[in-house]
DNA sequence: CTGAAAGCGCTTACAG
DNA sequence: CTGAAAGCGCTTACAG
């Protein structure tokens, strides 16, 4: 409640003499600094950061979009990213989008009110879409080819290359999909990489066996479901996430279908329960860490006005091998 | 970067004006609200929200302090939060703690310095903590027994022993737990149930069967160890968060301890994953939407100056039984 | 209904 | 080294 005013009646100097002493005390003789840090104490003077983000035209928040806090790769990005914000004196500012355009919208409108100084987006955006204005600074964090904002990720379609391209080793032809929502720049991407290790194979692309999930553990339920069903079922699944993965291991189990034995499965992301699903599934890593410190790093610049090397920075992926994984069956027809 | 005065230049009135004409729009006439309309498109004006806030003396922003974002049961809870916040027009900002005092001072002066206008912390106080000053709007959503905060939790005490007299009723008798940091408040309060289910069952109560996590899957697949090695091993662990379960549960396996067969497994939260870990997790949910949401506006009360009915709400938690626990063998000796 | 003015709490040229 | 003053963008009594 007390201001800069009443410690400057209490110290019996100007507030102008204050407010040196606070932020550049070697301004200031030390007499001064002295009866203003003893009226500081005695008021409990506590500055108000509204008043000086204000007059600074800087709010020193972030605001961090998400489609999903409750997702552990999303999170774990997040903690990374608030971090370095922290570090560098930044505050963030959630925003759990729930994947509604407009709820995305309406946190965009904290940096266009400036209660945010800028914006990180963990969702992709369509390819179409425009670039964010000019007066705004974003970074899509996890972001999508082709985006066109600077954006900080690993190469989705290599890296689920890498992953079909395992499974295809072991001897899988019939390799079914669990993908995102199909509309989800990070579902094509990843698909690209699928038909990409397909094609050079020389398998078909079979539609059918590719089943649209919207990367929560219910829809690898349903999927798994579907997949259980089937009657001229795949030996492999490649699941765009790690979270559909172990509920379609789950899934799968509940049909008393043997994984790895009767079914292949692999995911995305490398969260840490995939270390403990049964079995440990296997996977491709995202350096989840080094994304949300990359991200806000980049962003932080482009807030300082300082220039950018590159607008994309495409961080490495690691094929995590685990027991998700088998050869497929010599079974024929 | 256009502000009410060329709003009010281009309109040709007065900044006064142009101010009704965007808060109380009945207060000004037809003509100069259109004008002001126009203007306003014309030079395409944002407010600025800093100013805004910082002349209510309101930064309409909540810090929320939890200990781990990564930890999905709190993931739960700051969703539901954050929800409520928005649709009341606040933004949350997010004080990853990571556990450290330290840290949650810093995150706490962010409400000290006006750049938030109240807290909700997630992680419980330490009984003999001091409360929080006066001045401070500050509520506890998973808190712990005689917090000296206002706290909206369930009865940890009462929902352990609810599960640990489940284990009971099945015939258990050595029942070791997986408990989180002895010195976490939530720790104490369940382990309060567990001694008690015991003593009412006259069980002793043998100190070399509680270990010690912190609520982590590592710390659970290290107890998993610890327990795998042991000569006069429990038939039945109680866990003290899900996330140690499903760890334990693996954990074991990979010594080839059958569960539920060899050991019953129990958990606490109900986390998503619970339900599709192998076998299916028995635990205790917790209503983390509902902690969330009522949290949140307790504090939004308290911020408003209204009167809050009780300071401490107890939410009611259920026991989820599933496949993880199971009669405990006749086995003697 | 309207405008001129004061003021929210700070910082920073400017003059001394 | 110090203080008086201006100003950041808004809102709101106050007078008209």
């Amino acid at each position: 409640m007390s201001s800069i005013r009443e410690v400057s009646r209490v110290a019996g100097v100007s507030i102008a003499t204050v407010s040196r002493a606070l932020s550049t005390p070697e301004k200031v003789s030390k007499k001064s600094l002295r009866k203003v840090q003893e009226a500081v104490e005695k008021v409990h003077y506590r500055p108000n950061m509204m008043a000086r983000n204000f007059r600074a035209a800087r709010s020193h928040s972030i605001v961090v979009l998400v489609p999903n806090l409750a997702n552990l790769h999303f999170a774990t990005v997040i903690r990374s990213l608030e971090e370095e914000a922290h570090k560098n004196g930044y505050s963030v500012l959630l925003g759990d989008t729930g994947g509604s355009e407009e709820r995305d919208q309406e946190y965009m409108n904290l940096v266009e009110t400036r209660q945010a100084d800028g914006a990180i987006q963990l969702l992709a955006h369509a390819k179409g879409a425009p670039p964010p204005p000019d007066h705004i600074a974003i970074v899509n964090a996890c972001g999508a080819e082709d985006t066109p904002y600077a954006c900080v990720r690993i190469d989705n379609a290599e890296a689920s290359k890498t992953v079909v391209d395992y499974l295809i080793s072991l001897g899988h032809r019939r390799i079914g999909v669990i993908s995102g929502l199909k509309s989800n720049p990070h579902s094509i991407d990843r698909l690209k990489g699928y038909t990409q290790a397909l094609s050079n194979a020389g398998i078909p692309f079979d539609a059918n066996i590719v089943v649209e999930g919207d990367f929560t553990i219910a829809s690898g339920l349903n999927a798994a479901n579907h997949f259980a069903a089937m009657k001229n079922r795949p030996t492999a699944l490649f699941c765009m996430n790690d979270e559909m993965a172990i509920a379609a291991i789950q899934g799968l189990r509940n049909h008393d279908i043997k994984i790895p034995e009767e079914m292949s499965i692999t995911g995305f992301d490398d969260i840490e329960f995939s270390r403990i699903s049964d079995p440990p599934l296997t996977t491709v890593s995202q350096p989840a860490k080094e994304i949300g410190k990359v991200a806000m790093r980049t962003l932080l610049k482009k807030i300082n006005g300082e220039g950018i090397a590159q607008e994309t920075i495409v961080l490495p992926h690691e094929l995590i091998v685990r027991k998700s994984t088998a050869l497929a069956q010599k079974q024929k027809g």
